[in-house]
DNA sequence: AGGCTCATGACTC
DNA sequence: GAGTCATGAGCCT
């Protein structure tokens, strides 16, 4: 036996993404099509009344952002990670919408200016991409990088915000 | 401009 | 400890 998440999907015009709850916030999030046949553990059953609130904060926070806009509402995060990855996606999430900033830059945020690498790795384990907006994330010369969803992902996200290189 | 190499920090096995 | 990496700066064609 494990976490036991609760799984939901959002529906959007993008496409429907796949929502992961614990018993304490969103515990993961992807994208559609990003196949990942394991964690046949998340049921969907009986959903609490709790984490159906969370899931209404999740959907508008993630149509706001393809609409290019900041949330304004936000469902808790459980996000499991160390201390430094934790750090990075905070730093992640005070990027507005429509901006964006190099590894470099996220790195100099947190006061660890030299482990720009290790930034990227923290960005490729954000187990809540698109809310946690790693998307916004560039190499230094405004270079896509990569994105764990696809790079086709990122580039859309982006031009989603009205941001092109 | 494009490409290769190396320093660097955190993570994983 | 060694190997990996969603970087970045520097040095080569």
């Amino acid at each position: 036996m494990k976490k036991q998440l609760v799984e939901i999907p959002v529906v959007t015009p993008a496409g429907k993404f796949t929502a992961r709850y614990s018993e304490k916030g969103l515990a993961e999030f992807n994208f559609p099509k990003v196949g990942r046949a394991s964690s046949r553990d998340a049921k969907t059953e009986i959903v609490p009344a709790k984490i159906r609130g969370w899931h209404r904060a999740t959907e508008s926070a993630l149509k706001s952002i393809l609409a290019g806009r900041t949330p304004k509402s936000f469902p808790p995060l459980d996000l499991a990670g160390t201390a430094f990855q934790k750090r990075v996606w905070s730093a992640l999430r005070k990027i507005p919408a429509g901006q964006t900033k190099s590894y470099g830059e996220i790195a100099r945020a947190i006061g660890r200016p030299k482990a720009v690498r290790a930034v990227g790795g923290a960005c490729g384990a954000n187990p809540v991409p698109v809310l946690v907006p790693c998307h916004r994330v560039l190499a230094a010369n405004k270079k896509l990088g990569g994105f764990s969803g696809g790079l086709d992902w990122k580039r859309r996200l982006l031009v989603r915000e009205g941001v092109w290189l």
